[in-house]
DNA sequence: AGCCTAATTGCAATGGAATTGCAACAAGAC
DNA sequence: GTCTTGTTGCAATTCCATTGCAATTAGGCT
């Protein structure tokens, strides 16, 4: 079994997984996504899918299915444009921790002991709920 | 001279010093901004100067330009709608501060005096430079 | 106060991202 | 194999943001 058998594998496994048909262009966004080393926004993965005779629509239809099923993420930088990436399930996601994200790259590092202080978390409650603490920045790469 | 005639002086004396002309349109946008406790919308600001017969496209045109001068402050809280912010150097929101971003409505709230800890500036640092912190959650008012 | 010019405005038209409706199609359970 | 239901492709549409241009006006100048 080649390195690519396997890795189609495991893809079309996560999707099923999810509760998702591993039909062939959702198979495809994915395994772009993961092999990408950087977030990708829709007209970047449209623009690799074509080739294959994929449609836009449908590509952007499984980037949302897929985020809505927790395989990839949606950042959204600057410029006012979706960027999606997938997710790592190795690293430690299984608590919720607060996310760093590049404005310059995109990329998203996970912070995983980083809290607020005792009275900013008053503060907050007195706002609501927090569910997620999202930093953007420049990341050390990008300077 | 009352508080709202000092307040309009203050705001065209700011447009003129940033090389820009105090037009009705222009004073209606930053003094409706400077105003307000949290970020608006594009939207937000339209309806409201709509009453004054501002035009959606020179609220724009002017959101733009002052940012451009240095005005406001343009910030992107991952709903992938733009938020415009008076940049107020004497009184709080001039430096960066966290956002309260509520997943059901959509409202924002500015968290003036929410900070990291110390350890956890640290561990961010390492990632990169910060320049917002944004906490997603429910606000109380969706509970 | 009145004039002049460049900045600004309003309106209509445009650009582009994202979404929807629907008929045709295919994944996967039986 | 067949059946059901999720998925796809296409065209049309919505929504936000921007641009071109003629009409208007702020603010410097006399």
């Amino acid at each position: 079994m080649t390195q690519d058998d396997e890795s189609l594998e495991l893809v079309k496994q996560a999707i099923r997984e999810a509760g998702l048909r591993a039909t062939p262009a959702r198979i495809a966004v994915l395994q772009l996504l993961r092999r990408s080393s950087s977030p990708l926004t829709h007209s970047e993965v449209t623009e690799q899918l074509a080739r294959s005779g994929v449609d836009r629509v449908t590509v952007f239809r499984n980037l949302n299915d897929l985020v809505e099923a927790g395989l990839l993420r949606r950042a959204e930088l600057r410029d006012h444009v979706w960027r999606f990436e997938a997710i790592n399930l190795d690293s430690g996601h299984g608590s919720a921790h607060p996310h760093f994200l590049c404005v310059d790259c995109g990329s998203v590092s996970c912070l995983g002991d980083v809290v607020l202080t005792a009275s900013s978390q008053r503060a907050t409650a007195k706002v609501g709920k927090a569910i997620e603490i999202l930093i953007h920045g420049h990341c050390n790469d990008c300077r």
